[in-house]
DNA sequence: AAATCTAGCAACCGCCTAATA
DNA sequence: GTATTAGGCGGTTGCTAGATT
């Protein structure tokens, strides 16, 4: 079988700088990404096809949403971990503007601990004195190993989860009926986004896609855009959590910088964070600073920035065919020259008016923490400190 | 103040499947 | 039918920064 070589071959490694970030970003915003191979000779990246994709995915898309999981969503995480195992693409499917990798790294960082903090078996979900006996021949045990990653490729789980549950429909039955009831919420929510299936609660996997791709099932299943799921964490889109290649040495050199970058943070403000209030940034599709205040309810909303990018109306999104990519942003009347200078020149003037305030100790819940990246601002890091994590 | 530990995150690696020549 | 390529996925690694000793 053909093998990759392009981690083999004379190619840029490691960190991503902000000047390849910009390219790659300037690239896709006027092209669409297309085909990936080819997308780091047209945009002058000396960066392998797949590079690009994982960067673009997991860091560039305008659809992300950033900053610290909400509790919903670590619950959600958890109830899918439980079915699903480690499929995390299948469980990022679910969780609107969250990457697999992210999704990945929360889990082995943090909920596998906690799960075990609560006596619960991170592998089999049971008790961990159950666990460790394992004696039940009836476990519901999420595959997790190389065998499960033995399915359709189109991130359909149906027979992921016949096999492991409908094969045992009794354990299936009580886990089933317990997790459909705390997942109802999340299809809906989902439903646009990806394109797989979804269970019902007799524990039948149904495809979202087709079963829901009437206007009549969206408009029942579709939650309010607000839905706390959504909304309780708010993205920080458009801001850039990333170390950049040469950060930490060079990078903080802007005037908001000082040696003891912990001894000062931006102040939170509010229960949610409103991070981005402060920090959103146009991808210039608003020109005007009345547009600019209407940000941060784009930044809340996947649907409406989608919209916002394609120029449609979240109506027309809830019909579109759910795959999301390639993203072919309109332009309009913003070049992408004028785009990125948007942006820098936003970063600018957030950290100018930025206040900052000498950190509590109160304010720290162990690593919670999360780094924002001034993304394209000569890779100057910002802390911030986010809400502890709830579990 | 320095050394060490720990957590979080971005990215790499290698495997897989599907598509194509 | 076989080889190659591309895209996707999950496991793992390595780096950084904060916390602790």
């Amino acid at each position: 079988m053909g093998r990759h070589s392009c981690y083999k071959q004379k190619l840029r490694k490691g960190l991503w700088s902000p000047e390849e970030d910009e390219k790659l970003l300037r690239h896709i915003t006027k092209f669409g990404h297309g085909c990936w191979s080819s997308i780091p000779k047209q945009a002058g990246l000396q960066r392998c096809g797949k590079s690009c994709r994982l960067r673009w995915i997991n860091y560039l898309r305008p659809d992300l949403k950033r900053g610290t999981f909400s509790q919903e969503e670590e619950n959600l995480i958890i109830e899918l971990h439980s079915v699903l195992g480690n499929r995390w693409s299948q469980i990022a499917a679910q969780l609107p503007g969250r990457t697999d990798n992210e999704i990945k790294n929360l889990w082995n960082s943090c909920l596998k601990k906690k799960l075990r903090q609560r006596g619960i078996d991170p592998v089999t979900h049971k008790p961990l004195s159950e666990a460790e006996n394992g004696e039940d021949g009836n476990k519901v045990q999420p595959k997790s190993d190389e065998s499960s990653r033995k399915t359709d490729n189109n991130g359909s789980s149906k027979d992921i989860f016949e096999s492991t549950i409908g094969a045992n429909s009794q354990a299936c039955d009580l886990v089933c009926h317990f997790q459909m009831q705390q997942l109802n919420y999340a299809p809906a929510a989902n439903a646009r986004l990806s394109s797989t299936h979804w269970f019902t609660e007799t524990s039948k996997a149904f495809d979202i896609n087709t079963e829901l791709s009437s206007s009549s099932m969206m408009s029942t299943l579709l939650p309010p855009l607000t839905s706390a799921f959504v909304s309780d964490n708010p993205p920080i889109a458009g801001t850039y959590g990333s170390r950049y290649w040469g950060t930490s040495a060079s990078a903080n050199n802007n005037s908001n910088n000082n040696s003891n970058s912990t001894s000062t943070i931006a102040e939170p403000q509010g229960n949610n964070n409103s991070i981005f209030d402060n920090n959103s940034f146009s991808w210039g599709l608003m020109e005007t600073q009345a547009e600019e205040t209407k940000w941060s309810e784009y930044l809340n909303n996947p649907l409406l920035m989608a919209a916002a990018l394609q120029n449609q109306t979240p109506q027309s999104l809830y019909n579109l065919e759910i795959k999301t990519e390639p993203y072919l942003f309109t332009t309009t009347s913003s070049s992408s020259n004028s785009m990125l200078a948007q942006i820098q020149d936003h970063h600018q003037q957030q950290q100018q008016q930025q206040q900052v305030v000498p950190l509590q100790n109160s304010d720290i819940c162990g690593k919670d923490m999360q780094r924002v990246t001034a993304a394209f601002g000569q890779g100057r890091t910002q802390d911030f400190r986010l809400g502890g994590t709830n579990l």
